[in-house]
DNA sequence: TCTTGTTACTTGCATTATGCAAGCAACAAG
DNA sequence: CTTGTTGCTTGCATAATGCAAGTAACAAGA
């Protein structure tokens, strides 16, 4: 039993509980652009460190919002992506984009340029 | 200029630079149930303490997304509410509370039995 | 008047999370 | 045999959070 206590029943501490940090729904975010390898996510502007990545890439693959798939072997190596649990996250995701847009005009319309649900990244 | 620095221009960095932590979006929910003062917060089941809620108040009013209003002089007390920036974050709020009860079900019927978006509390 | 209680905070300190830099294993390429 | 790349781990400083207590300004009752 490793499930970390969560503050109360409701579903929104719930929510916060798992994902409701200043790192988590980035990750999920460039998931959701296509991101794969660890790499991937160590290019986005917001420069996560590789501690935080790795802690945060195990959590998410241990609640089931993440799987994680070696490509390789010798030496091996992984793939992420997005379980349905993940996918899920979409309408969230949308909502968070829309009210930043809507009320960071002036910081975000340069990344809104950047398409954030247009095709994933080739790589 | 007190402005935080934000990570990236990205819509959703910029949110959870402003409420993405352990306890900002748990104080919307509140406001959007009905808490108006100090101590409605802190009757919340996620207990939360004073130290940090008094400081997201003023975060959150610096933000635009709370106001404050005197209700009574000598001493002087405060109510706070959402203002419109904050009260259009409430699709986002249905959407944590839509996966948080798809996804974790046996912890939160209970806490869906509580009503969420039912009528405000009486004070 | 004097004690007790309430509201709305503030302060101090321990613990946990995050940020920053470096290290390292296992290869591939030259 | 050296240099580079990927995918991490480790160590340590700083910042955020948790916990307990304290405080100001009153109200209400003995």
């Amino acid at each position: 039993m490793k499930s970390k206590k969560t503050r109360s029943a409701c579903p929104v501490a719930c929510f916060l509980d798992i994902l409701g940090d200043r790192w988590t729904m980035i990750i999920v975010r460039d998931l959701m652009l296509g991101a794969k390898k660890y790499n991937d996510f160590l290019a986005s502007p917001e420069n996560i460190t590789t501690n935080i990545l790795a802690e945060r890439l195990k959590r998410l693959e241990a609640e089931g919002i993440v799987k994680r798939e070696a490509y390789q072997k010798k030496p091996v190596r992984y793939t992420y992506s997005l379980t349905e649990k993940g996918h899920d996250l979409e309408p969230l995701m949308k909502e968070m984009i829309n009210w930043a847009l809507k009320y960071k005009d002036e910081v975000i319309k340069s990344a809104a340029d950047a398409d954030p649900y247009g095709e994933p990244r080739e790589h």
